[in-house]
DNA sequence: GTGCCCATGTAATCTGTTACATGATTAG
DNA sequence: CTAATCATGTAACAGATTACATGGGCAC
């Protein structure tokens, strides 16, 4: 999906989050910045290698990340945000009208084509829909209600699944 | 973004949404189902031609759209849903895991960041994204008002800012 | 040692982006 | 007639996806 603008010197949404990540995490590998992308519920990226090595390489490049070898038997490498970086990411950050764009959504897309279905087919699949929205929802306050809220997106996540819920419930009278 | 998966036999988001404008619209060429991403204010896709055309190629020879060139001097296609192409429509439509999926939201990813910033940095950027999002609204606000209320997604939107504007609300407590 | 997971990549492919090219139509 | 705009593309490129390859460390 969509939803990748090249860069106009700017960072991809991708680069941006990773630059994120070395940040809130400290210097770490590859792999580490991977994993938060495959164990983050954000289901946008694969966090596949073939994504996050070469993004890696890309901001190192830019003089963003600053690449150091280390000399254990894997001879990984450990980032670390340069000052540059840094100001990379405040930039990215700050970028209002990026952030408040209306993003890629796939349920606003089939929202509007619902309509199309036979009343007993969007039944099924409105039902269907707040099945998961409701699971989503309940993992999600599960995970918010432990001591470490971890990062607040998971927030705006729940509020987006209610968002939705009560869109269906308005219109459909589903709930 | 975007978001972009692969096909595992499945549409993209954007040919999803090709086959709905096709449908919706009935027979019509390339360019008036570029204009439809073009004018619609969903700024996920650039509806660059060179999205859009290969997409009608793509589904064209997938079969799911029938292309018959006109007579006049243009020899433009217009492009017309086969029932193949109706019923992958449906199956996208009522693809229930992507459409709750949460897509992707550049405000999210942000959200998690603001923290970072000095408080008098958060505090005017929090303010520019008030304003901007406050702005999409109304003009969303008049859009909806009129009589001709067009596809439903604008609502969706319009509750997705609110959303948005209240997080900040309660977060930062800038309204 | 063998098998399995951890960690680090690479290769081929796919799709969307920008930027350009080109012919038809219309406004002046 | 000329210039702008409509309409239809193509070309080069970028970034993400899947799938594969490979080597280290650990359980048994």
């Amino acid at each position: 999906m969509p939803q990748r603008k090249p860069r106009n010197g700017r960072l991809t949404e991708l680069e941006g989050a990773v630059l994120g990540v070395v940040r809130s995490e400290g210097p770490c590998t590859p792999y580490r910045v991977r994993r938060e992308f495959l164990v983050s519920r954000s289901s946008m990226w694969s966090g596949s290698a073939g994504a996050v090595y070469p993004a890696l390489r890309r901001l190192a490049a830019a003089g963003l990340l600053r690449a150091k070898r280390t000399e254990d038997s894997r001879k990984s490498i450990r980032y670390s945000l340069s000052p540059k970086g840094a100001a990379a990411f405040v930039s990215w950050v700050t970028d209002a009208p990026a952030a408040t764009g209306s993003g890629l959504d796939p349920f606003r897309y089939r929202a509007d084509a619902l309509d199309a279905l036979s009343p007993a087919q969007r039944k099924k699949v409105a039902r269907e829909m707040v099945r998961l929205l409701k699971r989503s929802c309940a993992e999600l306050e599960r995970l918010l209600s432990k001591p470490h809220p971890e990062p607040c997106g998971g927030e705006l996540e729940l509020a987006l699944h209610k968002t939705r819920l009560a869109w269906l419930e308005k219109r459909y009278g589903i709930g």
